[in-house]
Parts: structure tokens; C-alpha cells; sequence
DNA sequence: GAATTTTTTATTGTATACAATAAAATAGAA
DNA sequence: TTCTATTTTATTGTATACAATAAAAAATTC
């Protein structure tokens, strides 16, 4: 009955399309950003499409479309490389985030629906749980991810999602993959999102959104202390 | 001598390739843009393909491009539409503008040179004289493009120059190009815009995001009750 | 006559072939 | 030997041709 009215909460995220190219995306995106294709790699089209198992044409849209989504640098005449995420370009994805997401939590606060936020505690609930039996940890990193994925969608704002969910959350799905050994320090990341969900349900926008940057910059700021005791990159 | 260390602040933007199919989207994007071709127009690739005097490859790499633009939606296997630019997806331009260059105006106050900040002091002046010579209005759209963009340059964010520069702004020159009636209210722009620099000057960045906020706030507020008055749409 | 099905047409998706540019390798000169 | 210049090779850019899908039109059924 109302689960009609809700779809504008959880929209039926865009199901990559069934095109050979559409596919071929898919496939290029995941071997870049699980490593099967090293950063900093060059994406030779004839080599790509063999293995793919396309002709050119497809491949190339596939590469296009990763080139917009950043995972893939682009010189005219020359081709597409995976991008190398070096320190500085991981500060600039973080201080974008601290933008946008904090405006959508903001969103959420005003726009979100009762019934979401009440999901929202219930996700929380299952992160907590499994924090506590399973000593933490493991499961953090995906958890906060689907967390903070919920909020962007209970924004309302399609062009956030967009912008968030369609393309930079795949840059920082890279970035996680390739420091997995990182400490999701899920103790305080749990304390701050009930911290958010609390703000959320008051309806107080301006809190939601100190709570959300705070939380991201934070995560920043360790990464940036990290790679700096690590001095390489 | 020192020009060269300034390159940072206003780096050489990625000239459009010189491909045909770089080629194609700039005329395309532009045919778009100023109207030529029509909001909610539908692509047809052998049309246009004739239209500009390419092949449908080139074409179609075009059309991928302005879709990573959002000027263009596209469906698969039913092709590609020009935006159609509701009030909705107006509002949620100018809430993600609000929380970019926010962003923007906060790096700026810490890593713009005191070169470029004068330059930047420079670029006011001409503007404020524009406006008192010329009782205001004309040129002032266009001047409060320029300096917003030297301050989005001036983050030092490339990411956020990326998004902003490369992609949102041209959404924003569509909008407008269609709503060119507007009044630009010059007078407090410029007013607005003297206080962002100062707040730049005094490297104090949580002042220049809050006046950078509210500016693009107030704007949003101006569309939005101009487009709820004249309420069609 | 309206609605549904079938057929036709056109458009998008894909593959192949050729042209233009850049990278690599070879040959030559200092 | 090292640097430069030339040739070769390979890759990217573009055009054309065919296949698959969707839209439009025509025919059939109720």
C-alpha cells in the first residue's frame, strides 16, 4: 500500500544496463577496483577487448564511461590509464565528500521519511550487534558504507545520489580495496552514526550535517596521519 | 620568475582535444546549451551524425560525454534526450553548487596565493566599475561566472574543479541561457562578493564558506520563489 | 469502430576495416 | 658509446556495414 509512495526513498537504483557495453563496464570497473588491473596501468583497447571477449566499439564506451567516473585518466591520441591514487588525490576525495555528504545529511534530516529513518536504526542495530559478538571490525567498513549509502538516498536530491553513489563511492571502493589493512575504528564510527540518526530524527539539519563532516573529516585526518608515518606515495 | 610556481592556482585547463570526436562535443555541448537543439529533444545519431558531419562513432562519443556532463539522459537501446531542467533538478543544482563551492571557498581562504587573491581583488574592481558605468545588470551574470570560477580554481581541489568547472557549470550556463530574463540583483552580488575576498584576505576559511553558502543560498531561495510565482514548470 | 496483433521501418548496438597518430626499434652520425 | 634521425610497428581515431532492438504502421480480430 504505501510501499509505492516510499519509492522515492529507496529508488530502484539504475540496474547497469544489459548492453554488451553496459556489461562490459560493469566487468572493467570491478577488475579495476579489486586490483585484477593495476593502478596506474595503461588499458590497451585491442588487448582489453580479447580478453573481454568484445570488439572495440563496446570497450571503448566501457572505458568512457570509467573516464567519467574517474577510476580512469584519459590523454587524446595516447589512451586510458587506471588512475593512481596518490596521497593528495585521496585528501581531495575526502574534502568533496565532507561536502556533499554533509549537505545530504542535511537533506535527509528535512526530507527523509519516518518509516527510512526507522530502517536506518534497524541497519544501525545489525552493525552493533555484529560489532559486539563478532569483536568488531570486519564487517565496519562495508556497514558504514551501506549506512552512509542510505542517507544520500534519504536526501532526496537525485543529482547528490548521482554524484555520490554512481560515481565517487566507486573511487573510495578502490581506495578501501587497496588499504584494506586500514582500522575502520568502528567503536566511534557506530557512537557517530547513532550520534546522526539521533540528529536525523529530531529533524535538526544543521546538526545532521556537523555530525556527518565531523565523522568524514575525521576519517580524513587519520588517513592523512597514516599516509604520512608511511611516507611513501 | 614566479609565474611559474603560480601555475597551481590557475592551471592550464584541458584544452578540448583536438579529435573529431572532441570536436563534436564542444559543438554539440554549446548546440545544447544556448537551445539550438531544444530541452527534451531527442539525439537521433544518424541525424546529428549528418548535421555535424561525422560518422555515428565519433557522434555517440560525444553524446557519452554530455551524459557524464547531465546535459543529456540516456536510455539504452531507446538513445539519448537533451535535460529537460524542472524547478526540481534547478533546486538540486544550486543545493549541490551550495555544498561545493562552499567547500571551494573554505580551501581558497587557506591555499590561495596573495598573488591570485589580488588578482582576484582586481577582477571585482573591474566588475564594480562595469556596474556603476553601465547601471548594472548586463555583464554582471557573466562577472559572477568568472569569480566564482577563480575561486574554485583557487581551492587547489582538482577534483572539485573537475566537478564544478568541467561539469556542473555547464548545466548552470544552460539554465542560464533559458532563463536569461533574470535579474541578476548586481547590486548585492557585488556586496556579497567583497566579503568573500575579504574573508579570503583573512585566510579565514569557516567565515568564506559561510558567505559563499549564503550567497549561492539566497540565489536558490530567488529561483525558487520565481519559479513557484510563474507557476508553471 | 476500437483494440490487438502482425508487419514494416527506423534507430540503436556491435563488429570489422581503414586512416592517422604516437611509440618502438633500428640505423646512422657525432 | 651516445645522441639523433629515420623507419617500422602498434595503438588510437574514424568510417562503414551488419545485427538486434524498439518504434511506427498496417492488418486483423473482436
Amino acid at each position: 500500500m504505501s510501499t509505492i509512495v516510499n519509492d522515492n526513498i529507496t529508488p530502484i537504483r539504475p540496474s547497469e544496463d544489459n548492453t554488451l557495453s553496459g556489461r562490459t563496464t560493469v566487468a572493467l570497473r570491478e577488475a579495476i577496483i579489486n586490483g585484477e588491473i593495476a593502478a596506474g596501468e595503461k588499458l590497451s583497447e585491442p588487448r582489453l577487448a580479447e580478453q573481454f571477449d568484445v570488439s572495440r566499439g563496446p570497450l571503448r564506451e566501457a572505458i568512457r564511461r570509467l573516464v567519467a567516473m574517474r577510476l580512469v585518466t584519459y590523454v587524446p591520441n595516447q589512451g586510458a590509464s587506471v588512475v593512481t591514487l596518490d596521497s593528495q588525490s585521496i585528501i581531495e576525495l575526502y574534502q568533496v565528500r565532507e561536502a556533499l555528504e554533509g549537505q545530504a545529511a542535511a537533506l535527509a534530516a528535512k526530507n527523509m521519511s519516518t518509516e527510512d529513518i526507522g530502517k536506518l536504526r534497524e541497519l544501525l542495530e545489525v552493525h552493533r550487534q555484529h560489532h559486539e559478538s563478532h569483536s568488531g571490525e570486519y564487517m565496519m567498513a562495508e556497514g558504514d558504507f551501506d549506512f552512509h549509502y542510505q542517507i544520500i538516498l534519504g536526501s532526496g536530491n537525485q543529482l547528490l545520489v548521482n554524484q555520490l553513489c554512481d560515481e565517487l563511492y566507486h573511487l573510495i571502493r578502490m581506495f578501501r580495496y587497496q588499504t584494506s589493512r586500514f582500522k575502520t575504528r568502528s567503536n566511534r564510527a557506530l557512537i557517530e552514526h547513532e550520534q546522526l540518526i539521533y540528529a536525523i530524527e529530531q529533524r535538526d539539519s544543521t546538526m545532521a550535517e556537523m555530525i556527518m563532516r565531523h565523522h568524514i573529516s575525521r576519517a580524513r585526518l587519520s588517513i592523512e596521519s597514516y599516509l604520512s608515518e608511511s611516507s611513501q606515495n
